[in-house]
DNA sequence: TAAACTGTATACCACACAGTACACGAAAAG
DNA sequence: CTTTTCGTGTACTGTGTGGTATACAGTTTA
C-alpha cells in the first residue's frame, strides 16, 4: 500500500473547475486558488489529492466560486461544519441519540421530517 | 489574558473521579489513569485543564470509568463521535440542514421527534 | 517571437494533537 | 518509621494540519 490515498474531493473538484473552465478563462487553477486565498502550488496538491488539507473557510470560499454545496465539500473533506457542530454539542445528549437513531433512516423518512420541522411543528 | 482558557472538562471529571474515590480508594488518578492507558502525568495536566486534549477512545474509557455519557464527554472536550460524524458525512444535504433546522428548537420539541423515530414511524 | 499565463515540483514553516518518561516531595498505609 | 501510593513538574517526542515561497517548464496570447 506504497500509494497515496486518493480521497476524491481533489478529483471532484478539479473536474468541476475545469468544466467552469471550458466557459470561462477565469476558473483557472491559479485564479480560484487567488480567489479563495492560497497559493497556486497548494491548490494544485488538493486538486491532485496529495494530502494538502484545506481549513473550513477555503473550503467554503471554494464552495462558493464553484457553486457547490458548502456541506458536500465539507463532508468530501472528512468534515463538518463548525455551526452544525456547535448544534450538537450544546446538547449531545439530545442530538447525538437523534442522528443514531436515523443513522439507517431512508431519505425520505429525514427529508419528512425535515419538512415537520421546517413547518414550525413545535 | 496570560491566564490558561480552562475549559471545564477537567474540572468536571476531576469532581466526578474525587466523589467516587470517597466509596473507592480505586479511583486515584493513578488508578484510573492506569484502567485508561494513559501516564497519570497526563491525566493530571487534563484533569487540571492544561491543555492535554484526549483522543476519542481515552475519552469514551473514561466515560465507562466514570459512568457518565460518552456524549457530553465527548462534547465537554468539544469533539463528536466518529460514529455521528459518519452519519452527517455520508448524507451532508439531509442531515446538516436536518442539524441547522432544529438548532433553536426547544428540548421537547427535539424529544418528540425522538420518540417518533424510535417508534419506527418510518 | 516576446510576454503573459498555466500547472506543478521542491523546500520550508509554525502550531495543534496526543501523548511518554522520569523525577520529585507530600501523604497514607503497613 | 519505612514503604507505598499519591499528585504533579519538567522535558521530550512523532504525526497531522494548513499552509507559504520560489523556481521551473509548457502553453497561450498579443
Amino acid at each position: 500500500m506504497a500509494v497515496s490515498p486518493k480521497n476524491p474531493f481533489g478529483a471532484y473538484i478539479r473536474e468541476k473547475r475545469e468544466s467552469l473552465r471550458k466557459k470561462d478563462r477565469r476558473f483557472s487553477l491559479r485564479q480560484v486558488a487567488a480567489r479563495i486565498g492560497v497559493e497556486p502550488s497548494y491548490l494544485s496538491k488538493v486538486e491532485r489529492g496529495e494530502n494538502a488539507p484545506l481549513s473550513e473557510e477555503k473550503i467554503k470560499l471554494l464552495a462558493r466560486e464553484l457553486d457547490e454545496d458548502q456541506d458536500v465539500l465539507l463532508a468530501l473533506c472528512g468534515k463538518i461544519g463548525a455551526d452544525v457542530q456547535e448544534v450538537i454539542r450544546k446538547r449531545p445528549l439530545l442530538f447525538a441519540r437523534l442522528i443514531r437513531d436515523l443513522k439507517n433512516a431512508p431519505d425520505h423518512a429525514v427529508l419528512r421530517i425535515l419538512r415537520e420541522v421546517r413547518d414550525g411543528k413545535w
